[in-house]
RNA sequence: GCCACUGUGGCUUAGGGGUAUAGCACCUCAUUGGUAAUGAGGAGGUCGCGAGUUCAAAUCUCGCCAGUGGCUCCA
């Protein structure tokens, strides 16, 4: 029998007969419970069960490597689809991939609720306790198709993607198989702690107008702890959820009778947006941006202009129209598709609900003369946009209808593109920071140079796309370049902000526009005599006001820092006797702009604590005899520490100082 | 927009063909209490909206509205 060489990764070297399983070779080199799920084999992936029949080296994958969590999962949407054809036989399994947070698998099936869950996830337990060995049986294309002759969407999967001649291999477990590729855990007893989460629905192949399938997610971890702990991570997120604490911490309010996606912000959640804009409004004051108000809605003819209201119809409110030319229009008979029609071709005028800031700005550069001493002109504006999202995206507050975008647009001349870039991206860098939002990523939307939809001079856009990308280098974050995402008109960047459960936000946006100076035949007298085309940058860093602050929300899980705490203090009483008390150390407070709550009501101090904790105050602050005599208070964070006595003034001026200094977390006790 | 599910007083929720639970919140009274619920009482709902079936609908059916989870698209 031949011999092999089998090299390690620690370089050691040993031979075996050919035809030893990686099974063998790495129980060998780490032992039997090896926690391993495939292998490594010359770099590629491989089932445990592969023979290896010539030199090589070997590793084994780790379970809870990226790699192994990637089989764990794809090998638990098998073992997903095997239960539920034993429990449901007329349902047709057609696809099942691992993603980010678990696995899914798609059935064309009969519909199913989220109660049908607990039986599929026994039956899974079930078939892992069986410990079934998963075999890799490899077929030629006659008998891929006699195998899956019941199943149209695998023989379509057979046709499209897998070449003649060249056949394909299934993975059986019991009398269950799937065509896969592979590799796969050796035995379904890996699979044993997992749990499924929702069920819901997709398109085959996701495409609107093919079959709709029953799309059934679930989670997978290698052990019985980390599986507690992710199930644990998930009810921590949806502790989190902007919209559940949105509405037990009164930070805003949708209304069915205002509309959806409409968001309504009350008090307390207006207070935090206002922290948040005159802090960012601090910066723009630094960084030379003029501040402009526009109107909510502008001319259908300066859409026509831009390029919005012909491209981006379907994601517009509907027009408006004068009552006067309305009413002439249905005495005529007007139907609304003419009234449609005539909009389009521009017989008749219009108003437009803006769905972005830009076309007015761009009229407040051109309302003047513009020469490149005045350049760059950067115009800021928090301006409220409306957009017709589709009703099935809306979302809380991050998926919304109407939302104000923290907005600027600057013009500037072609050499300052790369300055103004940097600018811009160093505000999102210093409120991240500020806020703690240490992990996020940016994404450079570049062109695909294969394209032709591309507006404007190539060398120009060559010129602009290093800007871009010397910008997200210059931040010293993760980045990535991705080829054809820039919009049409420039290349772009990204902000996407991590939140503290991992899960990731597209924000803010910087974007180098060569159309509209373009459309609106823009220009500036240069040095030279001659009128010249500005470029402009859009800028939104946080990208709109509510999705930002739905993340802060997630983010802080509602405790948030002082600067930003809706109510700073709430001072709590211990009796009735304390209320002036209470209102001297409030007045004092509030004199120096600390926002302040009084609960002088008759609850005890234990019931009081409890109710405002609720609320995730920086601090409380207890009053009582104590406190009123000598001229003191004591406080309670939110951890629950105290400290007691603290003289009314130091209170004062620290917590005066932690709010000018935008401490992350309450920090006096 | 499409598919599935859900919709009971401000919030959480029981019930499920004979007009409805409970807790929290709210109001009143008593209590003046020192760091995660003082006690007693009271008020509040045509069960998302509209039709239909029925002697009778919150409950069954249909339509609409809204929410949730996805699919497709964006800040």
């Amino acid at each position: 029998m031949a011999l092999i060489n089998v090299t390690l990764p620690d370089g050691t070297v040993n031979e075996y007969a050919a035809g030893v399983t990686c099974s063998e070779v790495i129980t060998d080199a780490i032992g039997r419970k090896n926690g391993c799920v495939a292998a490594l084999v010359d770099g590629m992936e491989r089932d445990m069960s592969f023979s290896l029949e010539k030199s090589c080296s070997v590793e084994g994958i780790k379970a809870e490597s990226d790699a192994g969590m990637y089989i764990l999962k794809h090998s638990t949407a098998h073992l997903l689809a095997q239960a539920v054809v034993e429990l449901y036989p007329n349902a047709k399994p057609t696809i099942g991939p691992p993603v980010d947070r678990g696995f899914y698998y798609d059935f064309a099936m009969e519909p199913i609720t989220e109660s049908d869950l607990k039986p599929i996830q026994k039956k899974m337990q079930e078939l892992a306790r069986r410990n079934l060995t998963i075999e890799r049986i490899e077929l030629d294309d006659k008998e891929l198709q006699e195998h899956f002759q019941d199943n149209p969407y695998k023989i379509e999967i057979i046709n499209d993607k897998i070449g003649e001649g060249i056949g394909s291999t299934i993975y059986q477990q019991g009398d269950w198989y799937d065509l896969c590729l592979g590799p796969h855990v050796p035995n379904t007893a890996k699979l044993m702690f997992c749990k499924l989460t929702s069920v819901s629905s997709a398109y085959w192949r996701g495409d609107q107008e093919r079959e709709q399938l029953v799309r059934i997610y679930g989670i997978v971890e290698p052990t019985k702890e980390a599986l507690k702990e992710t199930v644990r991570r998930m009810e921590e997120a949806k502790k989190r959820d902007h919209r559940k604490l949105g509405r037990d911490l009164q930070l805003f309010h949708i209304d069915e009778e205002v509309g959806q996606g409409l968001i309504l912000w009350t008090p307390r959640g207006a207070t935090i947006r206002q922290e948040l804009q005159n802090f960012i409004g601090s910066h723009l004051q630094r960084q030379g941006y003029s501040q402009v108000f526009t109107p909510h809605i502008g001319k259908l003819d300066l859409y026509r202009t831009s390029g919005h209201f012909p491209y981006y119809q379907d994601s517009q409110y509907p027009p408006l129209v004068e009552k006067d030319l309305m009413k002439k229009l249905s005495d005529e008979g007007c139907s609304c598709s003419e009234l449609s029609n005539l909009m389009k071709s521009g017989e008749i005028d219009g108003y437009m609900l803006k769905p972005m800031n830009c076309p007015h700005h761009v009229k407040i550069y051109s309302s003047q003369a513009r020469s490149y001493r005045d350049l760059p002109i950067r115009l800021a504006e928090f301006g409220t946009v409306y957009r017709w999202e589709q009703s099935g995206e809306i979302s809380g507050m991050t998926r919304v209808r109407g939302f104000t975008q923290d907005d600027a647009h600057l013009f500037v001349t072609e050499e300052q593109i790369a300055q103004e870039v940097l600018g811009c991206i160093e505000l999102v860098q210093i409120i991240f920071d500020i806020l703690g939002m240490s992990d996020y990523r940016i994404r450079v939307g570049l062109r695909d140079p294969d394209s032709t939809k591309y507006v404007g001079d190539p060398k120009r856009w060559d010129k602009a796309e290093e800007a871009c990308r010397n910008a997200a280098k210059s931040l010293g974050v993760e980045w990535s370049e991705e080829e054809g995402e820039a919009a049409f008109y420039g290349p772009k960047i990204d902000f996407v902000v991590k939140d503290v459960i991992g899960r990731e936000w597209q924000l803010g946006t910087v974007q180098v526009d060569y159309n509209l100076p373009e459309r609106f035949e823009l220009t500036y007298k240069g040095s030279d005599g001659q009128l010249h085309r500005p470029v402009m940058i859009h800028r939104a860093p946080f990208g709109s006001m509510e999705r930002f602050c739905g993340v802060l929300i997630e983010h802080f899980a509602g405790r948030f820092p002082t600067w930003l705490s809706p109510t700073q203090c709430h001072i709590l009483t211990i009796s009735e006797k304390h209320t002036q008390y209470a209102q001297t150390v409030a007045d004092a407070l509030k004199e120096r702009g600390v926002r302040v709550e009084i609960d002088d009501g008759d609850d005890t101090i234990g019931k009081k604590i409890r109710t405002h904790r609720k609320l995730h105050p920086a601090y409380m602050v207890i009053l009582g005899d104590g406190e009123a005599e000598g001229n003191t208070v004591s406080l309670r964070a939110r951890s629950g520490e105290q400290i007691a006595d603290l003289p009314l003034e130091d209170f004062i001026s620290n917590l005066c100082e932690e709010i000018s200094q935008k401490i992350a977390q309450p920090s006096l006790v």
